[in-house]
Order: structure tokens, then sequence, then C-alpha cells
DNA sequence: CCCAAAATGTTAGTAGATAACATTATTTCG
DNA sequence: CGAAATAATGTTATCTACTAACATTTTGGG
């Protein structure tokens, strides 16, 4: 064998499934895509792909960007308002996203949007997000459930940073993304 | 050709299956209750239950107080800031709730939340919520799809008043829900 | 009462998802 | 290397949500 240590098999099983998984719902939808089919193709049984997914919908819903935006909020200054704090970490989260992450994601919101099964789940994708904005908004000695004022904040700034990704998404990402969110941003500013 | 009305029958049965569902949920779960055993004790065929709701779902998930929320975001004054409008009209909102309303929202809040099944489709309740305040808030001569100023306002105040909400359902009702959206409110405003 | 529409039932089937158990790869270690 | 241990996958059976097509009953106005 060749030497370096390729990935297990289990995770090329896995990539193998998304990768179908994502080409069949673009090409002929995702209802029109059972998983049986889905398995067929990689060469699988059905069972193998529960095993790596808990459910078909979990190979378009995965966002690895949140634990990310936690830290990066931890990280600002408490000198300025939540919101702020926010925006500011999205905005350096977006200039460490490598151009082919940034096509991922593109493509993933692009097809959860065309996806009626899906489009209503963007909102479980934020809420996602909106956790991970809560720890990192909670002040550092807080345990437990978050105050309504943090959850309430963290709620709000989710809910615009997902605007902003989704308009995003629908003009193909020919806009740019960092000016979307500082627009989204400065229009909850601008409401209060 | 006569055609009348006669939609009587057909009400008393979607309300039999509808609370009966609710019972069942509380009793025994929601997952361990199937869409056969309500429409068994309904004394109907499962059919007969997906003719009334399009998924078993649709049985907790329901809101019929956006269309009010609308309205009484058109009613806000424009010289407010958007935010201010939303709030003030989600206010008179409640205020024109009555007792059981009130019973029967904090009920199925509650079975919401506590149903993980449902409980990420919260947000998918406020989406529609999110909407009616894109309407409400769009300007009277736009057309087609808002603004993302107009969109991120709207998500922005549909998650605060979730927020809100779900606090009021998680403390059982017990504190004032006029006072829960005040506070999550004013945590935005403070917070921008 | 009559009859057309509305409501419901029957039956059969698809698809997502899980369980139990058998089988095959892969890795580890003597 | 080669066998034991372990991980990955396959088979089969089953449950449940949900839909389609067609038959049957119920409802309410003329």
């Amino acid at each position: 064998m060749s030497g370096g240590s390729r990935p297990s098999k289990s995770q090329r099983t896995r990539a193998t499934l998304q990768e179908i998984a994502l080409r069949l719902f673009d090409e002929q939808g995702y209802e029109a895509t059972s998983v049986a089919q889905i398995a067929q193709e990689a060469g699988v049984s059905h069972m193998t792909f529960f095993r790596h997914f808990p459910s078909k919908e979990e190979v378009v819903l995965e966002d690895e960007y949140n634990p990310l935006l936690e830290e990066l909020i931890r990280g600002q200054p408490a000198t300025v308002s939540g919101v702020e704090r926010v925006h500011a970490a999205v905005l350096t989260g977006l200039e460490r996203l490598g151009e082919s992450d940034r096509y991922a994601l593109l493509r993933r919101v692009g097809l959860l949007l065309s996806i009626p099964a899906l489009r209503s789940r963007i909102d479980e994708n934020l809420a996602s997000a909106r956790t991970a904005f809560e720890r990192g908004l909670a002040a550092d000695g807080e345990d437990g459930t978050p105050s309504l004022a943090v959850r309430a904040v963290a709620a709000a700034c989710s809910a615009v940073l997902s605007a902003a990704v989704v308009d995003w998404a629908q003009g193909e990402g020919e806009q740019d993304l960092a000016g979307l969110v500082d627009e989204a941003f400065r229009a909850l500013r601008g409401a209060v």
C-alpha cells in the first residue's frame, strides 16, 4: 500500500454518499430521490446510509461554522454592544472562509432554498447559530439557560444573519456576502 | 346545479381529531402516539385524519394570529422605527387576546417545547410571523420580495418575539407575556 | 323522499427509519 | 505473517407516516 494515512473507510463511504446524494438531489429533485437509490448508486445498502446520516435531510442540513463563531464572539471586546460583537465576529469569520468553503456554502444554501421540504428548515439551521451566539454572548460566570435578554439579542442577530445569507444565495453569490451582512445589520441598527 | 355549502360535520370531526390528538400527545408522548391510534379513538379511519390535517405535525403547529399582526403593524404610524412598530403592534394584539385564547396558546407552545421532533419547528412557526411582519413593514407601493433591510428587521423582530413567547411558556405562563415581550424588545434596543 | 355532493371507508402501496442478527473488512498484536 | 478483535456493512423484517384509487355511507336541500 501507499504510505500516508488515507481516510478511513467509514469516512470515504460517508463522503461518497453525500456527494452522490447532493448530485442526485440536484439532477432529479429531492423528493424524487429515494435513500434506496442513493445507496444503490453508492454501491451500499440503505442501512449504511442511515448509519452515516441520521436522516435523509441531514445530508443537506449541516453547518460547521457555529463553533468558530461562538469563539469569535467571545473574543470581542465587551465594551461594544452585543449586536456589534456578533456583527464583527461574523465579518472576521467570513474573512477566514476560503473560496472553496464559500462555494460549498453557497451551493448548500441554494439547494436548501430550492427544496420545499427543507426550505423551512433553514430556520433550524439558524437555531444552532442562535445557540452559538447565546453562548458567545453570555457573561463568563453565567451557567444554565441564558437570560431572556441574551436570548433575544442572539435570536435577533442570527435571524439578521440568516436573512443576509439567504439573500446572498438567492443572488447566486454574485453580491459580496460581507457587504450584505453589513447591510442587514445596518438595517437592524436603523430600525431600533 | 345546486351547490350549497354544508360544512358542519367536517368541522366537528376535525375538532374531535385535534382534541384527541393533543390529549394523547400529552398523556403518552408524541412519538408514541400513532396517527392510527388517534383515528381509532376518534372513531374514524386514518385517511380521515389526513384529510383534515396534511401531516401529524400540523395538529400541533398552527398559528392564526399572524394576519392580525400584519394589520396591526400596518396600522402603526410610519413616524416611529420598524422595531417600535412591531413592538407596539404585538402589545396591541396581546390585549385583544382573550383568556381562553391565551391559555390555548400556552398549552400549544408548551407541547411544542416538550416534543423534541417539533421543538426545532418553533422557528418555523415564527417564520410565518416573519412573513407577516415583512408584509406589515413593507412600504405601501412595494411589491414582490421585500428588501433585505425589511427582511432583516422582520426576522429580528420575529426572533425576539419568539424568545419572549418561549420564555413565557417555559414559565408555565406565570409571568406576564406583555412584560416579557417588553423585556425582550428592550434587550434588543439596548444591544444595538 | 330523493339525490347529488360531501364525508368517510377500504385497500394497496411507497418511502423513511429502526431493530436484530449475519457477514465481511480492517486493524491490531503475538 | 496470521489469527483474534473490532469496525463496517449486508439481510431481512417490521413500523409508521403518508398517498392514490376507488367504493361506500352520510348529509342536507329541493
